[in-house]
DNA sequence: TGTACATCAGTGAACGCGCGTTCACTGATGTAC
DNA sequence: TGTACATCAGTGAACGCGCGTTCACTGATGTAC
């Protein structure tokens, strides 16, 4: 655990990835400025040298928080092979990025409610708009684009599909991890993630 | 705040009122044992006579929260009149209980939140089954059986069919709470209650 | 109707906790000449 | 190639905060006889 030199170096990096941990391991009120600084063997002052304060290493651990989920949809994307028929591609595309999302959200809950938590005083309230990875919303809007693209999806409904869509994966997320569903067995939860993809899938494409 | 007698008499209740006056205001982690206590004219101890402790006295409040929800939903079903066509009053029905959930939610974000905070140690982490108002899930179940009923959904895709619905309404919830559309104005936001509204009726009723 | 006594429902002082943050500081590094 | 000096990146001690909870207690109430 010892520094070569005095200078830590990458101490902002280092600080960041550990109260990431933290946060994986027990979510948002698990991201302690003194912990962090201690797992990376430095004290707490040390990372006021980096961060504004504990607001501050909270909007970076979100930030990363965040970008893990992108991956996670990214990667749910590519899990399967496209479809030839172009409805059929955009149908699944979607589908592949809400189960993505969920599961996320059910492999990782912390950073899942890390990256959803509000801001607290010392946070910026604003939406980060420099993230540095195309971002989950921007992942389903373009697969709503899709079902516009191949008619889908009459543009008269395409206003606001995108929050219909994203309400209803999330509102699962959050239901299965914190709310009723919390005890819910994964043969269960498998149904109603299909059942909830079918519903999201129906409501878009409905006459 | 000079009490009759050296007995209140009703603290178990005057503390409940108090803590859930906090969660109206605050949220969940507004709910602060000594101060619910304060506000009553009361030792901080003398709680520990009607509640086993903080966790206790949180799940009261959130009954309490759920209890007025479930108010909210059924004045929500009451404010518009009946349809004659069994069909739409199905519909009238369903949206008039969502509608009533997301304006209870933008209407008393401290309560809602309270109602869905997770369970922290000291609560109990089972569903509270021995409410005694029929609570919102009931409703929503009732509410969709109907759909069935009237044959705009189909018994094959009635497993799960509430909980597609309690996603995406509870999933813009939070989104508007807490999440991304936060700061979204009042008219987009009406914009969007109906569009997802919209899409749950659509998804279920979809062939 | 009194009275002894058990039980109930309060009190006030105290503890431990661990956090975020500030302070005055010192050792390490980089740069101008 | 040295050297003086500014700046950068750390240190350790300390503070204040307000909570939940426990303790030993006392005043109020109810009940058996």
């Amino acid at each position: 655990m010892k520094r070569p030199s005095y200078h830590h170096g990458d101490l902002a990096n280092a600080l960041t990835t550990a109260a990431t941990q933290l946060a994986r391991e027990g979510g948002p009120d698990a991201i302690v400025l003194r912990e962090a600084a201690r797992q990376v063997g430095v004290s707490a002052t040390a990372a006021y040298r980096h961060f504004a304060g504990h607001g501050d290493l909270m909007s970076a651990v979100q930030k990363r928080a965040m970008d893990e989920l992108a991956g996670a949809m990214r990667s749910a994307l590519a899990a399967t092979g496209a479809e030839s028929d172009p409805r059929a591609e955009a149908m699944r595309r979607l589908r592949a990025l809400g189960l993505g999302y969920l599961r996320f959200a059910l492999a990782e809950p912390g950073l899942f409610r890390t990256a959803f938590c509000r801001p607290t005083p010392g946070m910026p309230d604003k939406p980060a708009q420099d993230m540095s990875v195309v971002g989950p919303y921007q992942m389903l809007v373009d697969s709503i684009d899709r079902f516009v693209d191949v008619g889908l999806l009459a543009l008269e409904r395409r206003p606001w599909a995108e929050t219909f869509a994203w309400s209803s994966v999330h509102g699962l997320a959050i239901l299965l991890l914190d709310g009723p569903l919390r005890h819910c067995p994964p043969p269960d939860r498998d149904q109603i993630i299909d059942r909830v993809l079918d519903g999201v899938v129906a409501g878009l494409t409905a006459a």
